[in-house]
DNA sequence: TCGAAGGCAATC
DNA sequence: ATTGCCTTCGAT
């Protein structure tokens, strides 16, 4: 019997090892190997007594007749040697998991190695994050012997830990000011135990989470549960913010857990907050799991290995948490399946959407995709080509309505000879009036720092970043420039470099300039600002929304992470500042979607209590379709409209998008890869290929960036076709690297 | 003529 | 990825 191994950190490919007699290696176990000298760690993929495809050597040389000594010893020349032992007898992935690999591999073209590391957590894979030890004391009573008889202090002690019924080591020591050593001459006197205890790195440990119970359903929510648990296929719930998709998913949850399947609950990485967690913990207690980035290494295996061994059941994750190791699954999630962040922007360039999907067919499970806004793939799937049941729920629960969205035309607001003001009058007047009446608002602007552009007032020079194409961002924080994409920071030049002018001027807004003119106007006003540069430290970002949350703030200004998820009933304003900024990005083919998207998510924010929602949009294209259904929340004239525009201009959904980049720091060489790539593909059948171009983003950390976009009836035709045309071997290279972007979101 | 340096292939 | 081997090129 032979097992197919992939080895840790070897190339992108199987190894074949023989199972010796005695050792049963079953799919899926994490195995050790004889690697070179060394021995290293693998998993084991395939089992069966299929013969290696060893390559043949060159010349059979005469001294090796012994055909490499099957059952191995190390010192054998180039045989296969065999599987030193197995790890672990439960195996870390099931053989379903292992079939979605395969095929993840196949269809982003990537080697099944790289596909099989993606799919575990980095302190699983490096192994040694040891779990956390406690030493649990325990009184023993009645006592062995008189303790009057104990020297005072000990005596005291004793009293204490009778008193408290003994507890953690650590945490006595500290309550009664003492130490180990004296816990443990206790101990050998035979007073108390003292014993070693492995207990899980749980984020929810320690936390009180009050239980929760089931709500009733509306008529909507219960249809489409309905759907949900009839469905044979994955199910598209399409359901206006605040239209109670959670409930709707828990209960979909609670009833595969009574059928003894485990769930898996994606959402996007930015709106992960404690209080998604919290929701599910209180629904189902110690039996749900977080895998989440924020985690320490410590807490993300010890998570990651509770689901495997079966003690957790329920799982809430990003995207990486759909290869989550359930043994049996029965429902998967993707809330807000809309959104970018579910696409991986590293190889293998995974859409855990699709991912998802896939898994769900293979587990014969079902899969829910949520979204108040769902992509325009995901509405034709279910709307045009029946791949995917669709559940609509168009009302919001409870008292609460749809906020009221007005736009604002910016070009209006705009004094002659004057520069474009942040906030228009009728936003500033309505956040006057929130904080007058005590409830809080929030802004949204899709930009950090302090001004986007850093520019001489003499010559017009712009400073840009040394290594990318891209410009200088002003920091007032801590006075510096910086750029967004590679993190270079320095001081502002005191002169212009060109022109020796002293001085720079900062246009642009970013939100630490939005904080200082929120200051200026609404002196009183108590602000939050939440961006990359706000949360960096750990838990920062929980803090920040604790403390809105506890009204310790009237307004709430951030980025991208607040537009998501976020419910807080007392916020009655939500301010759009550009709405645009996303709108006129040339090279992008969703930007009218992105904003739609943007607009519809971050006015779901307002208006979810009692008190009805007021949003502003300031724009300088409120005519825009994207913009102005947005304002009038018509989703389905939206897409409608969009749909036909892709159609027309063969774009996706309708044909399916492959992106080629090459990499280099030698421009000459980026060029001449990604010309000969491109003649490669114009001989492939039924694949348009875009001339080779420098990428929108030309030049990123020093690396200069070549293009080529693959337009196919089907995605797996340019998976296929860059097997073909790009040798896995050429696409990493010294100097040179190949990557391919199956199903590509973002285009920079 | 020797040695360092970089390219290349192989790893079960 | 990492390693050993081989070629190449430069300096002695």
């Amino acid at each position: 019997m032979f097992a197919h191994v992939a080895v840790e950190n070897v190339p992108d490919r199987l190894f074949t090892y023989v199972i010796p007699e005695g050792l049963d290696v079953r799919v899926g176990q994490r195995v050790v190997v004889p690697w070179r000298q060394v021995m290293r760690q693998g998993y084991a993929v395939a089992v069966g007594d299929t013969a290696p495809c060893l390559r043949k050597r060159e010349k059979p040389s005469e001294e090796t007749p012994e055909q490499g000594d099957l059952f191995g010893t190390p010192s054998g020349p180039k045989g296969i040697r065999a599987v030193a032992a197995v790890d672990d007898p439960l195996p870390y992935f099931s053989e379903t998991t292992i079939r979605l690999l395969q095929w993840m591999a196949a269809y982003y073209s990537v080697g099944f190695t790289l596909a099989l590391r993606s799919a575990l957590p980095a302190p699983v894979r490096e192994g040694h994050a040891g779990a956390r030890e406690l030493y649990i004391v325990t009184p023993v009573v009645p006592p062995p012997a008189d303790p009057k008889r104990l020297p005072s202090r000990r005596r005291q002690l004793y009293e204490d830990i009778v008193r408290v019924d003994g507890g953690r080591l650590a945490q006595l020591c500290e309550e009664f000011s003492t130490t180990p050593a004296t816990v443990r001459k206790l101990a050998a006197d035979g007073f108390v135990t003292c014993e070693k205890t492995v207990v899980s790195r749980s984020p929810m440990a320690g936390r009180r989470v009050l239980p929760d119970r089931p709500r009733p359903l509306t008529a909507e929510q219960a249809s489409a549960l309905k759907t949900i648990l009839d469905a044979d296929r994955a199910v598209l719930l399409f359901g206006v913010t605040g239209s109670g998709k959670t409930e709707v998913y828990m209960q979909a949850i609670a009833h595969v857990l009574e059928q003894g399947r485990g769930a898996i609950v994606l959402v996007p990485e930015i709106s992960l907050t404690p209080q998604t967690v919290t929701r599910f913990a209180a629904r189902f207690g110690s039996r749900v799991a977080v895998l989440h980035s924020a985690l320490s290494d410590g807490e993300r295996h010890d998570e990651w290995h509770r689901i495997r061994r079966g003690e957790a059941m329920v799982v809430v994750g990003p995207r990486s948490a759909v290869f989550a190791p359930l043994a049996k699954v029965g429902l998967i999630v993707v809330d807000e399946e809309h959104d970018s962040g579910y696409k991986q922007d590293e190889s293998p360039r995974y859409s855990a959407r699709d991912v998802a999907v896939v898994r769900a067919r293979l587990e014969h499970a079902i899969c829910v995709l949520g979204s108040a806004t769902p992509s325009l793939e995901s509405w034709r799937n279910a709307t045009i080509l029946g791949k995917y049941r669709l559940a609509e729920m168009a009302h919001r629960v409870g008292h609460s309505t749809l906020p009221s969205v007005m736009t604002v035309d910016m070009r209006e607001e705009c004094k002659p000879g004057a520069l474009v003001p942040i906030f228009s009058q009728p936003l500033i007047e309505a956040l006057k009036t929130r904080i007058e009446r005590g409830e809080q608002s929030i802004l949204f602007l899709n930009r950090r720092g302090y001004a986007p552009s850093v520019q001489c007032p003499k010559c017009g020079y712009v400073m840009t970043c040394e290594r990318c194409s891209a410009k200088m961002t002003y920091h007032i924080k801590d006075d510096t420039v910086r750029c967004h994409l590679c993190g270079a920071w320095s001081r502002p030049p005191m002169a212009c470099p060109q022109c020796h002018a002293p001085g720079f001027r900062y246009t642009g807004f970013g939100t630490q300039r939005v904080e200082a003119a929120l200051h200026a106007i609404l002196p009183r006003a108590r602000v939050i600002r939440m961006d990359a540069d706000a949360t960096a430290r750990r838990h920062s970002h929980d803090e920040l929304l604790s403390s809105f949350r506890a009204k310790e703030a009237d307004i709430l200004l951030g980025t991208q992470m607040i537009a998501k998820g976020l419910d807080f009933p007392n916020v009655t304003l939500v301010g759009i500042l550009a709405a645009d900024r996303s709108l006129n990005i040339a090279y992008d083919f969703r930007a009218a979607e992105r904003t739609f998207q943007l607009i519809a998510q971050v006015s779901g924010r307002a208006g979810r209590g009692e008190l009805p929602g007021q949003v502003i949009v300031q724009t300088f294209s409120p005519e825009h379709p994207a913009i102005a259904l947005a304002a009038a929340c018509d989703y389905r004239a939206f897409v409608a409209q969009e749909l036909a525009e892709r159609e027309a201009a063969g774009l996706p959904p309708f044909r399916k998008l492959g992106c080629v980049t090459v990499t280099s720091p030698d421009p000459g060489l980026a060029e001449r890869t990604a010309r000969r790539a491109e003649v490669g593909f114009r001989v492939c059948r039924g694949i348009d290929v875009s001339p080779a171009s420098p990428a929108p983003l030309e030049r990123k950390e020093d690396l200069y960036r070549w293009q080529l976009l693959l337009r196919a009836e089907s995605s797996q035709a340019i998976s296929a076709a860059c097997e073909h045309v790009l040798p896995r071997a050429e696409r990493l290279r010294k100097d040179l690297r190949v990557l391919v972007d199956i199903d590509a979101v973002f285009l920079s």
